[in-house]
DNA sequence: CAGAAAGGTATCTTTTTGATACTGATAGCT
DNA sequence: AGCTATCAGTATCAAAAAGATACCTTTCTG
């Protein structure tokens, strides 16, 4: 990959790919994908899944992933009501992106957690002797 | 790539690597990554660059990508002072995933925008036929 | 009739972002 | 000497987003 490049319109505030880039990295949005990326599952199990996520919060985020076309949402006429969210091909070929960056996120974690340790001892030290 | 796999601990909240997709899927994160790709850079250069940021908001980002280990911070002592932003190796090495990602997403804008249209589309029939 | 189940909303509080103004050191100009 | 400009940020306050908690609807079961 040439590191030298960087497309203009990535600057641009009202580039699409940037709004989307966004969404990506949205922290409830990039992990819902990749729970889905094991088969469909209904609101209640996801909940489980990705704990500690409000209902609120996961449902805004399960609405924008179906207005970007990630997801689909199917309604099941029942009672108790059954909703299965579902990856589209779209949905599906982010997984392999996606992927790569957890793998690399995973494969770094050691890197990462070292370095805040030593920046923030770094910055005590900083505080005590000014 | 195996899509069905998903390794628990991405479930887990204090899960180190989920705290880091958070730090990559930041807003402004991935972009500064992107924009020092090309080298070495100044403060002041960067908020040119990517402009809209404010500088409270640009120093934060700096600071969180300096501990987590992918930049450096060199203060040159001038006056007026300068102050370059670099990428550190474990930097150039998230540069390859996020420009798949990146990618990814400008190969996929037109869809999604697509998948918008038509989604807000909906919305509305609704809105006017509930 | 009471309670449970599923998939959410409604409401309120807290945290995060963002807009705007300002600081501190010095160099060059008048 | 005083004025202004440069650079890399803070400080302060307002707005937006996230989070906690309670509640709603329909139908079945005990």
């Amino acid at each position: 990959m040439d590191t030298n490049y960087l497309p203009a319109n990535v600057l641009d505030p009202d580039c699409p790919s940037r709004v989307i880039f966004q969404r990506i990295g949205d922290k409830w949005a990039s992990l819902v994908v990749q729970v889905l990326a094991a088969g469909p599952i209904r609101f209640s199990e996801l909940r489980k899944m990705v704990h500690v996520v409000t209902p609120k919060v996961l449902t805004q985020t399960l609405r924008t992933l179906e207005r970007d076309g990630l997801i689909t949402r199917t309604v099941h006429a029942q009672v108790p009501p059954r909703v299965d969210y579902e990856l589209t091909d779209l949905g599906i070929s982010l997984q392999e992106p996606l992927g790569l960056l957890r793998q690399w996120a995973e494969d770094h974690v050691p890197s990462i957690l070292e370095a805040r340790d030593a920046y923030d001892e770094a910055q005590d030290a900083a505080i005590l002797n000014p």
